[in-house]
DNA sequence: TATGAATGAGTCTTCATTCAT
DNA sequence: GATGAATGAAGACTCATTCAT
């Protein structure tokens, strides 16, 4: 990093307000309102000149997709703290990837809304340096493997199937709660139900759904 | 319905061929594919025609949404068997969920990719008619009161909650086929995951998580 | 023609006005000149507006060739007079291939600046209807057998090969003014000797290349 | 050439390595794909410093037509033996022009697809270098002056009109197969007639054209 | 000397929608 | 009751060229 040259960071420098403007286009307008042109308008650059920072429009969307997973990670392993017992910390989590989704919706919808690469457990290839989706993914697997080992998880789980279906859960609230802001939003007797409490409960049946039975 | 004028029937015939060519277009070329001009040719009316029919691109969306739904509560009450046990009866009705957002994987993705009004539990309009929506909501809401009452749910567990929990994970699931056909596609050791067996392991978790712990 | 509605008539007008001034801009300005945005504002139309009468470019282009040829064999036919002896008639016929072809020098350009699909004489799609270019391609067929038949052309001569080397040639010559105007133009003793001899004397080639010895 | 100082050698250095990228992409992608920037980006140099170079794209493809000539000139010399008789000889040296321009057919496509101009024979201006163009010109000149003398060519003929009746001949083949590749690629009853074979009846033609009659 | 950065103009094409007829 | 005609806006992308550094 620090041994870039001036050029080079200069370079950097641009294609970060680039993506910048590019991350907030997408987060304001969602997937469809993210043009290079109107890009290009907002920067105060020319269509032209954007083409020379990404190569194409759909590499500009894949490292803001880079991106988002990237911060997931990030706030993933924030929220881990060992001192904690297990079924504190797992809740945390799943709560942070629900969190970090909804920082965003649009986001997180618009990295769903492509054709979308599997993740591949055993990674064949080796030597292609691992995505931030993998490394999310990877933090879901260790949560089952714990939870396993010492959470309470039902020890017969397939971990694989396992971790795949906490990702499903997780992804299912997050791309509803993106779609239909305030779900569920409904008042149960005279309590309002808010986002947030539906959110521990939906979580709480994630968390059950792995359980040992007794 | 016997009542309409023949020009209010033959209003109404066309319009069903409309939508039944919108929802060929939406179900082999997604949301993005569905234009109101190719819709035009493909069924032999001008662009201006099809505005007579429909206000708008949207409101003729809408429709096919709905009609997704009423395919949904249709399908759901046909996989409804009082004569067998709950558990048996359960899975079948979520199962029945994933497979049919799944026949038409682009519809599915249609219907929940704008702007969804929320669903009113206590519906305070009781003048509006019942959306299909309402009534696959209302489908779930009966298989949890069910299991509930006779099922070995928890008893403890709020209707509404619970009702909601199970929609979003279904939903996670059938977004996420939807998005990534084959999902989950991976080898456990040898053995090759197929997309089937994995809807079965899901689902055993969202009603895992909804049973009584012991 | 005269079965045709109004409102038939009034679009084919527009295609026709369209396709006039593509054709004027393809001649002043050559191939790459020929643009659906410039030509939208020749005509006073949007360029969306262009796409309703062909449905893209290449088309546009395609009838533009098309043309071209259509009025090569007019001319050609017009050149035909049975009463006049093979040698003058054949070199008549010979000359205006070149000078339709120097009409309008950016049109031949065009029409072989493209990929060309073959001309098969022994047409197996005998249900297509037949091109233009093929009727030209038969014009010189006819005037190869005349010639061998009565014209002093060399009997063993194979006439498919004679044929496409009389257009060959013919496409030499063309071409060759097409890309500079006023070839030869060159300066012989005192006289100055003017393209129109010098076609003169290259058509008297062409023909005594197919002549009989002695 | 050895009196040029080293930084004039650099620099000629540098100019003959982006001509020969530049002559490889207008022989792969012909003239519409060789674009300056793409060349830069081959060559490993920004795009303004080619313009320190040629002073504009048009300036370099001229040199890439200068080339061409040249290339021709020495494979035309090359097929000259004087121990042959005339006639093979002769027919040789045009086979040679055919074949030349067909290696790399793009580049004689482009050769005459921009204003050409004209040879001058009797070049008022001494003062200026002879191009290769010209001298490919000579060597056609040369053929019909020896055929005149020994080869039986019509001792009538007008050595500069028959000179460019040569070349506009070859020049028709050329296009003609530059633009159809496998042109004529016809059958003739039950045999494919190769375009190999087509090129000798064809300049067959273009020399008995100018053979005296009998 | 070479380049990094930038641009203005242009390419074809598609869209949802309107309005006079 | 339907349509033919039209449009303005927008889409991604490429080009030859320039200029300050």
């Amino acid at each position: 990093m620090s041994t870039a040259t001036p050029a080079e960071r200069r370079k950097e420098n641009i294609r970060r307000r680039i993506l910048q403007a590019a991350d907030e286009m997408l987060a304001q307008e969602g997937a469809l309102g993210l043009s290079i042109r109107r890009l290009a308008e907002i920067t105060d650059y020319s269509p032209a000149a954007i083409y020379r920072y990404f190569p194409s429009k759909e590499s500009l969307v894949e490292e803001l997709k880079e991106a988002f997973f990237a911060r997931l990670v990030d706030n993933l392993s924030a929220s881990v703290d060992q001192s904690i017992p297990f079924e504190t910390m797992c809740r945390g989590g799943l709560r942070t990837y629900i969190e970090t989704a909804l920082e965003k919706p649009n986001h997180y919808l618009a990295v769903f809304s492509a054709p979308v690469p599997p993740i591949d457990t055993q990674s064949d290839h080796a030597s292609m340096p691992e995505t931030s989706k993998q490394r999310a993914f990877e933090f879901l697997q260790d949560l089952v493997k714990e939870g396993k080992a010492t959470g309470g998880f039902d020890r017969d789980l397939n971990v694989d199937l396992s971790t795949r279906s906490l990702w499903v859960g997780l992804h299912g609230l997050a791309m509803m709660i993106a779609h239909m802001p305030g779900f569920p939003n409904f008042r149960d007797g005279d309590a309002f139900i808010k986002t947030s409490d539906f959110i521990d409960f939906y979580i709480d049946r994630l968390v059950t759904g792995l359980e040992a039975k007794s």
